[in-house]
DNA sequence: CCTTTCGTACGAAGATGTTCGTATATGTTT
DNA sequence: AAACATATACGAACATCTTCGTACGAAAGG
């Protein structure tokens, strides 16, 4: 799902081709065509091969991801999750401002 | 794993007491031993019965989990996983100001 | 000493995921 | 038209996970 979010859409060959390690055509195929069954991706056909495109948005992918984590991990606590996404790497000043903004935000919206 | 992180240690029927889903005591025992196959937990003899200990903190299993989903979902940006973990939830102030520390401290570190 | 009870050990059965070999269809080139 | 290249389709082979039935051992109660 990833090459396709990085992407937006890709072949078989091209996704294989994006996937660091080296995997079978006929694999990655497989593979899109389970996520397929599993109404994760669509195709549509270009050419004589298929284009697929993702039809979940990795928000919400991650949404769902995010929350086990947190819950079944950290137990619930959303600090304790932020406090392990930025330890042990390196955070720009940059980005460490627009994390800033965001929790800023939330306050403007539910003051 | 999220059993034994909350409440330390457990026993076979704690742990399968503490489950939401009703599993069989086997199947519980079962998912232990493999836990323990591959290092996850240990366990001691405590009576009759053994009592299973965590080996692997959940600091460090949340950090493997979450740089996963930061990289693959999020394409490695951990302010597009900060601006999901906050949103559509509730953030009680007092979690903001927390989480806004835990920011500073980190400015604070390497400034 | 025998039965009941509570525990672990082991292996089978089914579901799911992963990888790929082979077959088949369809264009392309000579 | 034949040979070739490129694609999808199908299913086998294998690993892994999940669940549990059954067996077996140790302790407790009669």
């Amino acid at each position: 799902m990833s090459v396709l979010w990085r992407r937006g859409s890709g072949s078989v060959s091209e996704v294989m081709e994006a996937l660091e390690d080296e995997v079978g055509y006929t694999t990655v195929l497989k593979i899109l065509q389970i996520l397929e069954k599993k109404g994760a991706v669509r195709h549509e056909a270009e050419g004589r091969a298929y284009r697929y495109f993702p039809l979940v948005a990795s928000e919400a992918a991650g949404e769902t991801a995010l929350a086990r984590i947190r819950d079944k991990i950290f137990g619930g606590s959303a600090e304790l999750v932020l406090a392990q996404l930025i330890s042990g790497r390196e955070v720009s000043p940059e980005e460490l401002e627009r994390m800033r903004r965001i929790l800023d935000e939330l306050e403007e919206d539910e003051p």
